[in-house]
RNA sequence: GCCCGGAUGGCGGAAUUGGUAUACGCGCCAGUCUUAGGAACUGGUUCUCGCAAGGGAUUGGAGGUUCGAGUCCUCUUCCGGGCACCA
């Protein structure tokens, strides 16, 4: 027997894919579109992570099923590479960005044409290409123009190791999402996008779109929306006043002190001269905790102000704090505190022995304060109400507003580094900043051969370089400064499945006939980790997109599923474990198709699953087996019924899995199939040739290849998928289960269609049952017809 | 604390959405072939009692609904993910 050669098959065929172009679509004249896409990869390593090649075998199945299917398939590839990750890597490794650049896509994209994918690779895309961030500076100018780009002076998050500020998606657990550094809060004048403009549509689009529902409930928990009012508090003896935002106004009889964050503008103003040093050293000392002391130590301090508000509800005056346990990003960084009916003021109030006042019953003040609802007590005409009435009542009462707030914050996407688009704007001291004019862009990233490496002084490295930095501003043609930072990779890769329609068009972000054809994007994998970094970042710049009237749908992606993670016997990879699994080995040891439906028939695509070496010779075997049978294929016509009919029902189970992305049970399916044609010893050719389509979706090259053997001269992606005959589907017997009391005592083969009455006569003659029912009363029979009769006795 | 997932043999996992639990694969055991090892092929393999025929138990745990529950309901334990001093 012939062994089979994966490795001469795979690269004859993946290179022939190549040079025929088999799997490169024409967008314009295509019939039936199908967007298939995965999530494009940093090429910030040598070569292929096996996460990467996991969500681009999911699309890439999926692709080769629906062009099989008659789908006109664009399943596209290219390259995220600019940014931090690329630069850190390059960083660690002692060279020029771009120098690493060319030669890990390169590797990258032999890799994935050796796995033998179905992309387009003559639509590739990089996001280092001026062709390409021409459109990234355009979305910013554009943004700019609708007042959704704006600088602003924040407290920001610097990562002291990447030397840049990072949006607030990008601390994970309180730590930089690249590095795993603590940042520090600098006070810091930098760019934003407005995504806080589009926190409700955000929100409430998730419930309609057919994304897994874990990246959902992320993208949920990060935009955080809480429904409550808005309600303002005057101070006492002063024409100042704040407003607070509170979810629960039905408490307000309740607020026996208010607290204001120490960052809180008004702070300077209301503080009594006694308390003046005390108030401004604590305010310097919550600066000076970091983010992660903050979420570690949760005791609560303060300090009062020795200023009084008055309670709206009923003129009280209470005591104004100042507390970090308010923050200042959220709401107005100021709150009315209500300790009866809020653990974290209960707490304080205990700790500094203030006043506490209870407003709604159902509780017990001991040892916690009751955060539920209930009856108004304590509250003037309010009482007797329930809380859900009194929250609107109140609210109306004291002049409040009902409103919703979010956790969500505006996008910062100034980076103090080099590799990267810079940002598209100029300054000029008569006309202030000035976007850069779409005929002027892209503005070019000026090859610095040194000096691009982060400085750490707030500034990116492009400050010092005076060829760049000095221009003329559009507007008054006068003398102009350029702005020195570049743009948050998170930028680049938000809008790049646009691109990939129209790659090399200079007159538009995208070709909009091509994008009316051929988008949204019917398909996307990844992996969940972008849940609130890359995929609402996407949503947001679509959403903008749409509303400058370029597109008319708002959620880019039709059918989006996260990916899990691939474990190495269970635990998770890293260079230290030495348990890195790479692509490229499995490729060479047992093939790139048995590597493919390995990690596809691990397990369901949303769960975590693990490799191990032993497991992928399964798949491997059954490559064997494939390539073995062909000497078993006979020159009947036809085959068994038994056979044909395992057949006809494997097209069905394998149609239907496809298109829920069961790939596991579609492998096992097929594997059933094989073990039939081994037990009935000869196929017809017919039937083979209808197997052999099946498996191409998982088992391309071997396929193609067995395919080609019987002489098709055209590749079997572009013939025709089995059409399934219903007759095959039906059964005309079938094992019906006779249970006693709901418990399985035999079964019995039947015709499929028989009557209650005569299966109840057979079952009754039937010796196993009679055992069972002798001398007792049969008090029901339970029938459901092709499966099961159930006699309660 | 709040919000999502999830728990099924020695292991990875199936189960037509309330109807024969454990498909498929790994591993293991046996057989055929082989000088041998391996490969390939064939058969077996949830646990438990039993020589067998056959019985009993079983989907993290406890209840419930039902003729019938891995699947629905209530409570509960553990694991994974997200948010978190967010008013």
């Amino acid at each position: 027997m012939e062994k089979y050669d994966h490795k001469k098959i795979e690269e004859k065929w993946s290179k022939k894919w190549l040079e025929d172009g088999v799997f490169t679509p024409n967008l314009d004249n295509a019939q039936k579109p199908y967007y298939a896409l995965f999530m494009f990869p940093y090429p910030s390593a040598e070569g292929l992570h096996i996460g990467n090649f996991y969500c681009f075998t999911c699309i890439d199945t999926t692709a080769k099923y629906k062009k099989l299917r008659g789908f006109d398939v664009f399943e596209p590839f290219g390259f995220d590479a600019f940014g931090i990750h690329l630069e850190n890597y390059a960083l660690k490794l002692g060279e020029h960005p771009a120098k690493v650049e060319a030669r890990t896509t390169a590797n990258f994209r032999k890799q994935v044409q050796a796995a033998g994918l179905s992309c387009d690779y003559t639509r590739e895309v990089d996001t280092t290409n001026p062709q390409y961030y021409k459109w990234t500076q355009w979305i910013f100018t554009q943004l700019f123009e609708r007042g959704l780009a704006y600088q602003k002076e924040a407290f920001l998050s610097w990562c002291p190791s990447c030397k840049t500020v990072l949006a607030d998606e990008q601390i994970e657990g309180g730590v930089c999402e690249r590095c795993k550094n603590l940042p520090e809060k600098r006070k810091m004048k930098q760019w934003f996008f407005r995504i806080t403009h589009y926190a409700d549509r955000l929100l409430s689009g998730l419930s309609e779109m057919d994304w897994s529902e874990i990246t959902k409930s992320a993208q949920k928990n990060w935009i955080g929306k809480s429904e409550g009012a808005n309600i303002k508090f005057k101070i006492e003896n002063s024409e100042y006043e704040f407003e607070i935002f509170t979810t629960r106004p039905d408490t307000l009889f309740g607020c026996t002190y208010c607290v204001l964050a120490p960052e809180h503008e008004l702070l300077k103003k209301i503080v009594t001269e006694d308390r003046k040093e005390a108030v401004k050293e604590y305010a310097r000392e919550a600066g000076a905790k970091s983010e992660l002391e903050r979420q570690e130590n949760k005791d609560k301090t303060g300090v009062f102000t020795g200023a009084y508000a008055i309670n709206p509800a009923n003129q009280e005056k209470v005591p104004i704090w100042v507390s970090d346990y308010v923050l200042i990003s959220y709401g107005f960084g100021a709150i009315m505190a209500v300790p009866a009916h809020d653990e974290r003021d209960f707490e304080f109030a205990k700790k500094f022995g203030l006043k506490m006042k209870e407003v709604v019953s159902g509780g017990n003040l001991e040892n916690n304060a009751y955060s539920g609802d209930g009856k108004l007590i304590n509250s003037g005409k309010f009482d007797g109400l329930y809380s859900q009435q009194a929250k609107k009542d109140i609210t109306e009462y004291v002049g409040g507003k009902s409103v919703s707030n979010y956790k969500l914050r505006d996008w910062c996407i100034s980076r103090q580094r080099y590799w990267g688009p810079p940002v598209p704007i100029v300054y000029c001291e008569k006309c202030g900043a000035v976007a850069v004019p779409e005929e002027n862009l892209p503005v070019l990233l000026p090859e610095l051969k040194k000096n691009w490496e982060p400085s750490g002084n707030g500034k990116g490295p492009l400050a010092n370089v005076k060829s760049f930095m000095e221009t003329i501003c559009p507007r008054c043609k006068g003398k102009a400064t350029r702005e020195a930072d570049v743009m948050d990779n998170f930028l680049d890769s938000a809008w790049y499945f646009f691109r990939y329609l129209s790659p090399e068009n200079n007159h538009a972000i995208f070709d909009r006939t091509l994008g009316k054809k051929w988008l949204p994007v019917d398909f996307y994998v990844g992996g969940n980790e972008h849940a609130v970094l890359h995929l609402m970042y996407t949503r947001f710049v679509t959403m903008a997109l749409h509303d400058l009237g370029l597109i008319d749908f708002d959620n880019p992606f039709k059918k989006f599923r996260a990916n899990g993670m691939i474990l190495k016997d269970g635990k998770k990879m890293s260079k230290s474990k030495g348990n890195v699994i790479s692509p490229e080995e499995y490729g060479e040891k047992v093939g790139y198709d048995a590597l493919k439906s390995y990690i596809l028939f691990l397990g369901p695509l949303s769960e975590n699953r693990s490799f191990s070496d032993e497991g992928i010779m399964g798949t491997r075997r059954w490559v064997d087996r494939i390539a073995n049978f062909v000497s078993n294929i006979s020159n009947e016509k036809t085959d068994d019924e038994k056979v044909l009919k395992k057949l006809h029902k494997t097209i069905k189970a394998v149609q239907d899995d496809m298109e829920n992305q069961k790939y596991n049970t579609a492998i096992a399916r097929l594997m059933e199939l094989t073990n039939v044609f081994y037990a009935a010893k000869k196929i017809s050719q017919n039937t083979w040739e209808k197997f052999l389509h099946l498996v191409a979706i998982f088992l391309p090259a071997l396929c193609e290849e067995l395919w080609s053997k019987l002489g098709h001269e055209e590749s079997i992606f572009l013939s025709a998928w089995p059409e399934i005959e219903e007759k095959y589907l039906r059964n005309d017997t079938i094992e019906m289960a006779i249970q006693v009391n709901g418990r399985v005592r035999d079964i019995i083969e039947m015709n499929v269609g028989i009557s209650q009455e005569e299966a109840e006569k057979i079952v009754m003659k039937n010796s196993k049952i009679k055992k069972y029912v002798e001398g007792k009363k049969i008090k029901k029979i339970i029938f459901v017809k092709g499966r099961l009769i159930n006699l309660v006795v």
